[in-house]
DNA sequence: CTCAATATACTCACTCGATGAGTATATCAG
DNA sequence: CTGATATACTCATCGAGTGAGTATATTGAG
């Protein structure tokens, strides 16, 4: 479940509209290159998979001069499921937080706007969700267990540096947040 | 080169003494268990191709009752680079930081505490790098960037608390830093 | 004008990370 | 005596990621 290659990214670019593999993969690095590192390679690898999947059709092109196009587009499964996505769970580690939660806000700006407020919301109980896993795990750890101690700390403490971070996002965007 | 499974922590392991698998899965489990996350069958995946390397050979050892175990050592390659990785460049990203980083601390710790301070010199130098690298990425981005900017902020604010936290590390070992 | 770099468009082979299930025996506790 | 837990390892499969290769077209600098 836990999805950490720009897969749903992709789907959400094809969810703009029909395109073809070169020029997907050339937009996700221009426009979320920071976000996802994808060579050219696993873009095609990615979206081969996503047709075996069902979730895009393809359809050769022939082109006058240039080598011919794969001309990618969502089917109907391929839609939803870039929806339920959208919609559904929040991440729970930090790199995947960065990852995933960025991706869903940059596709809902750009699709849904109106909900953003609720993925952020979703995300932020996530992370608090694994603040309390974290502290507890910490407290019920045996003293002499050194360095699992130093790791649960830090990634306790990003747990909490991202809530910062939410927070100026809050009001980068002008969230409202409801109760 | 970048590292990201928990080859040299068995190698690590190993550098103790000869041992097999089931016991060098358990034994990282318990000391590193909140540091890497290994099951069985990948521990077994990854000696396996230590063993194909070079870097460990294997003898099977018949037992009364139980099953047969592979009884595993290093080879003097083996060895070689472990030493090398102990004492070679300090990881750049929070994730590979947190696993690596604490795992040559925990080996340095066990086998060279004298070495303990160089290790964490050069990962704090490796920090301050990032931090610059980072830093500069972010103010050679185009302002319409927003999404690869969030990425880059919360990276970069990752490694300003992984420096407090290197430094709270500083003290509880009693690291004298050399100027 | 020409030649090299860059852009368009995709393919292939390979290694490594990760999961989940399966196999088989031994011991121990209720 | 029976079922959970421990010992010890195997296998199949999938997905992530790299690096190189293929082939043509356009652009720009000397």
């Amino acid at each position: 479940m836990s999805n950490l290659s720009p897969e749903f990214a992709l789907l959400g670019l094809l969810a703009e509209g029909p395109s073809h593999g070169y020029d997907l993969h050339q937009r996700l690095v221009t426009d979320l290159g920071h976000v996802w590192h994808l060579s050219q390679s696993q873009a095609y690898a990615i979206l081969k998979r996503l047709e075996m999947r069902g979730d895009v059709k393809s359809h050769t092109m022939e082109q006058e001069k240039l080598p011919a196009r794969q001309k990618l587009q969502l089917t109907p499964q391929g839609r939803r499921r870039f929806q339920e996505w959208l919609d559904g769970g929040a991440a729970s580690n930090a790199r995947s937080i960065r990852l995933e939660f960025l991706t869903r806000l940059y596709f809902a700006q750009k699709y849904e706007p109106e909900k953003v407020a609720d993925i952020y919301a979703a995300q932020f109980d996530q992370v608090w969700v694994s603040i309390q896993r974290l502290t507890s795990l910490l407290a019920h750890l045996p003293p002499e267990q050194e360095y699992n101690r130093l790791s649960l700390d830090l990634r306790l403490r990003q747990m909490h540096l991202i809530c910062e971070w939410l927070d100026e996002i809050k009001t980068k965007f002008q969230i409202e947040v409801p109760a």
